[in-house]
DNA sequence: GACCCGGAAGGATT
DNA sequence: GAATCCTTCCGGGT
């Protein structure tokens, strides 16, 4: 297969860039006809089926295709299979379309049909497909016993795996990019992992974006490789191997929610975005529990949002792949981040080069994410909606009222509008106000609109502390 | 020159 | 078709 070839920056890690991806999302993520998905997309997937079951799904006998179903179920949160329309092989499973999964398990058959067609072809890239067709009376090749193995070895002489196991080793060089699946929920109503999700970036599926096998591995290079090879590949595994040998200190959760009350903790929900849209892609990379994206974006106050873009270049690189933008730099993305001044996303932080911070929390922003859905399904356009506000915090409660709950400018200016009537209000009120809250003459040197807005949510910071 | 800002137009997606 | 969420380009300010 043809591997994409990009040119990255030689940033800070750049060469393995493990994006909150996830593996229901590779048609998103690779629309385009000469970026094929990497060679094994289902990497982690595959590395968690169940203990003993082949790798290839035409070798499955029946009882292989009900384990892996039951593994569907609980890996994608699937509905309940009725195995009875499952009495078959693999191979025949595999025979089954789209259409005809669908209507065996209504509402799961894309998954499986995709999550099949992957384990198909990631099969046929590793050469252990028969060439002919038989019934599969044995197994193959032998497979890592259990999900938690690790990878093959560069020992293994069975092809396939020493072709996977290439894959990742590319995966690790310079100029390669690694895919995560993606910790959050995919927004289009796919698999949820329910309580097993973790806000974690999990094992990266090798993306070689540059075939060449580069031989120069510097010192960084190897520690950063031990830590990736150790990466947990499930969200299970996430937890389950938090203390695994890191540069950074990994909190535990239970351990972090005890110590803090955060304003972004760990756990925090899932977002339905999936990393599509800018503010949720940075609240992944800034929440990996692995902290492999610190390189490129950093917390600087956690608990009030505050976060520090270390790497611009290399961040918009990253969101560029996100989102299949490959001329993405610093200056389009920090468009888009200015996009979310006017709706109280985000701010800048005065003085800090390429600092901001969220003035919502993912609890928030998820709720926008839904308000904005719903909105589209109701057919209402332009009234701002309340958001709902599950917590406490005063911010919080002061922020919803009346703030607008998407980008739409319209929106934006009626809110604008509706919490200073007199938006032409005269820099000497706004100058007034700004005495007031104290905190507000930096924000008035320049947009006064945008500053009506600060001084909005700051007036009323005022009045809940008071 | 880099960063930062916001207007404007338009594209992709839902 | 409308709305949303950017993406792209730009001129201007620091």
């Amino acid at each position: 297969m043809k591997v994409v070839s990009l040119q990255l920056p030689s940033g800070p890690s750049m060469e393995r860039l493990p994006l909150p991806f996830s593996p229901t999302e590779l048609l998103w993520r690779y629309p385009l006809p000469w970026a094929p998905p990497p060679p094994s997309p289902l990497g982690d997937t595959k590395a968690q089926l169940p203990a003993g079951l082949p790798p290839e799904p035409r070798l499955w006998t029946r009882e292989d295709v009900i384990v892996f179903l039951k593994w569907c179920e609980r890996e994608f949160d699937l509905p309940k299979f009725d195995v009875d329309l499952f009495q078959m092989n693999g191979k025949a499973l595999c025979l089954l379309t789209k259409t005809d999964l669908g209507e065996r398990c209504p509402g799961a058959g894309d998954v499986l049909h995709n999550v099949l067609q992957m384990l198909v072809r990631d099969a046929c890239l590793l050469g252990r497909v028969p060439s002919s067709p038989v019934t599969p009376t044995a197994r193959a090749a032998p497979y890592p016993p259990s999900p938690h193995s690790h990878p093959p070895t560069p020992t293994w002489t069975v092809d396939g795996f020493h072709h996977f196991h290439s894959a990742v080793a590319a995966a690790a060089q310079p100029n390669s990019v690694t895919l995560s699946p993606a910790p959050s929920v995919d927004s289009s109503g796919s698999p949820q992992r329910g309580e097993t999700m973790s806000y974690a970036p999990t094992y990266a599926p090798p993306v070689p974006i540059n075939a060449q096998a580069s031989s120069g591995s510097n010192q960084s290079d190897s520690d950063e490789e031990a830590q990736f090879s150790q990466a947990p590949r499930s969200p299970k595994e996430v937890q389950q191997n938090s203390p695994a040998p890191q540069t950074h200190v990994v909190p535990q959760h239970t351990h972090y929610r005890v110590q803090h009350r955060e304003f972004f903790p760990n756990d925090m929900p899932e977002s339905n975005t999936n990393g599509r849209l800018l503010w949720d892609f940075l609240q992944q990379l800034l929440n990996d529990p692995t902290q492999r994206y610190t390189n490129y974006i950093a917390w600087k106050n956690r608990e009030t949002g505050v976060f520090k873009i270390v790497d611009p270049a290399g961040l918009a690189k990253l969101w560029g792949i996100q989102k299949n933008h490959l001329s993405m730099n610093y200056d389009k993305m920090s468009r888009a981040l200015r996009y979310y001044y006017r709706v109280n996303i985000l701010r800048k932080v005065q003085g800090e080069r390429h600092c901001y911070q969220f003035l919502r929390n993912p609890t928030e922003l998820k709720n926008i994410k839904n308000i904005s859905l719903l909105r589209q399904q109701m057919g209402h356009t332009q009234q701002p909606v309340k958001t709902e506000m599950k917590e406490e915090r005063c911010e919080e409660d002061n922020m919803d009222e009346d703030m607008p709950t998407d980008l739409s400018i319209n929106t934006c200016e009626q809110w604008r509008k509706r919490t200073w009537p007199d938006s032409a209000a005269t820099p000497h009120d706004k100058h007034r106000i700004s005495a007031l809250i104290g905190d507000s003459i930096m924000m008035l040197k320049r947009d006064p609109e945008y500053n009506s807005e600060q001084c909005a949510l700051n007036l009323k910071s005022e009045k809940c502390e008071q």
